[in-house]
DNA sequence: TCTGGGGTCCTAGGACCC
DNA sequence: TCTGGGGTCCTAGGACCC
């Protein structure tokens, strides 16, 4: 390799990936289902992850569960259970933060680490400290990791990725093109389908490719987020680790595809509102109001139609919201047209703290309908999500109650995590209607 | 890939100003 | 009124990620 004089290990980065993460989680939380082929995602009818015994019959993820279940009749099929993923995912951190404090939570199943400098304290190599971090994980954990080592967190996930699950790869930087050389440029992280294409016109076909071109030839032909890429590939660390972790939100939205898609446009109307209700629900735990809001309303045909709404005072409470985007609904909504999803998304947030009130005391009604809140949020506390809901919910909600989405979430095994679990569900689902 | 849900960042281009 | 140049701010939409 011709380019550079980097050392091998200016920074140390690993990249640190769970196998099969939800599927693991739920054979570490249920003993009885290790070695069984156990499959994600029941409540949403497509395989969310499969463990490799399940991966031997040919299931993958993001297949029709009907189809898997052919593939493998014996399969275990759970529904989604992200407060236990998220108890593995906290306590994976936190044992990566024995090694090091420079720690990014990239997201349930992975994370970043910068270890450059630990060698000495640690009296190990690189490449044998993320053999340590790999097998604390392992047994305190029940499940395995697959870690990649390089100076660059794009080399490091790759890295992550060549063998799985349980892989341990180091890739130095001496060493970056034997892994280059064969891997399709669309595969690396952050080159999605349009790039990839775009790279193929070019005569771009694989990583070793793409690093070996000019950097006149990759500044001048392509932007930013791909040309970072170009430079980390070389072993040019340029995306530092973002260890502060989730602060807050730029935006936040719900949204939700309700089946059978319907033309009932009261129907269509209670699916936005209780997304509005959720999306406030969420805000209110961060503290957060929005100034501005936008919905959606998606047809049969995958059409969209939008409305971005500002809010003169910025607000977390769902009347304000249903109030503000009322009018809009019935301007944009069709009748006579199938909708298959609604969504909201909330941005401009500020902190809910520091709403300005105006001169005219505007706010002052918001102000009381908070104070509601308050108690409202305190009554979930207790009996659950969605103990209280809005009437124009009530569609929705009702459906739900129907199909049982919510309310017959089986109580877990708990003994496991005790002091960790968040509260359990009652089963209190229906209080009544504000 | 007949397509779920929740995010982030980047960029081109318009609005507006001097 | 037309013409010129240059700057900032904002937004819609694209692209990507898990």
């Amino acid at each position: 390799m011709s380019w550079g004089h980097v050392s091998e290990y200016k920074r140390a980065i690993i990249h640190v990936d769970g196998d099969s993460f939800f599927a693991s989680c739920e054979v570490a939380k249920n003993p009885t289902l290790r070695g069984k082929p156990v499959i994600t995602g029941r409540e949403r009818g497509i395989v969310s992850a499969c463990t490799y015994e399940a991966k031997a019959f040919g299931v993958t993820t993001g297949m029709k569960l009907k189809q898997a279940r052919e593939l493998c009749p014996d399969a275990i099929v759970v529904p989604s259970d992200y407060e236990t993923y998220s108890i593995f995912s906290h306590r994976m951190y936190a044992i990566v933060r024995r090694y090091t404090p420079q720690v990014e939570e990239y997201s349930i199943d992975e994370c970043f680490a910068e270890i450059t400098g630990t060698r000495r304290m640690q009296h190990m190599s690189y490449e044998n400290i993320a053999a340590a971090i790999q097998a604390d994980l392992t047994r305190e954990l029940g499940m395995t990791f697959s870690i990649g080592l390089s100076c660059t967190k794009v080399l490091a996930k790759i890295g992550s990725k060549y063998k799985k699950p349980n892989g341990l790869t180091n890739i130095p930087f001496s060493k970056t093109a034997e892994y280059l050389k064969d891997l399709p440029v669309g595969y690396v992280w952050g080159i999605g389908p349009n790039t990839a294409s775009l790279l193929n016109l070019h005569g771009i076909k694989t990583a070793l490719q793409f690093v070996n071109r000019s950097e006149v030839w990759v500044t001048s032909t392509l932007t930013k987020p791909t040309i970072d890429i170009w430079r980390e590939l070389r072993g040019e660390f340029v995306n530092e680790l973002d260890t502060a972790g989730k602060q807050t939100y730029q935006s936040l939205s719900k949204t939700r595809t309700f089946t059978p898609p319907s033309t009932d446009l009261s129907y269509v109307f209670s699916q936005l509102s209780k997304n509005v209700e959720n999306a406030c629900i969420k805000l209110r735990r961060w503290n957060l109001a929005a100034s501005e809001i936008s919905f959606f309303l998606k047809t049969q045909e995958f059409t969209y139609q939008h409305v971005r709404i500002p809010l003169i005072i910025p607000t977390c409470v769902p009347q304000d919201i249903i109030k503000a985007l009322g009018k809009d609904f019935v301007r944009i909504a069709r009748p006579n047209t199938l909708y298959r999803a609604t969504g909201i998304t909330m941005s401009h947030l500020t902190d809910a703290h520091h709403i300005q009130l105006d001169l005219f005391g505007a706010a002052s009604q918001t102000q009381s309908v908070q104070q509601i809140y308050d108690q409202v949020d305190a009554l979930s506390e207790r009996y659950g999500k969605h103990a209280v809901f809005l009437g124009s919910s009530l569609k929705a909600m009702q459906q739900d109650l129907h199909l049982g989405e919510r309310g017959d979430i089986p109580t877990r095994v708990s003994t496991l995590f005790k002091g960790e679990t968040a509260r359990r569900r009652l089963g209190i689902p229906f209080l009544g209607v504000v």
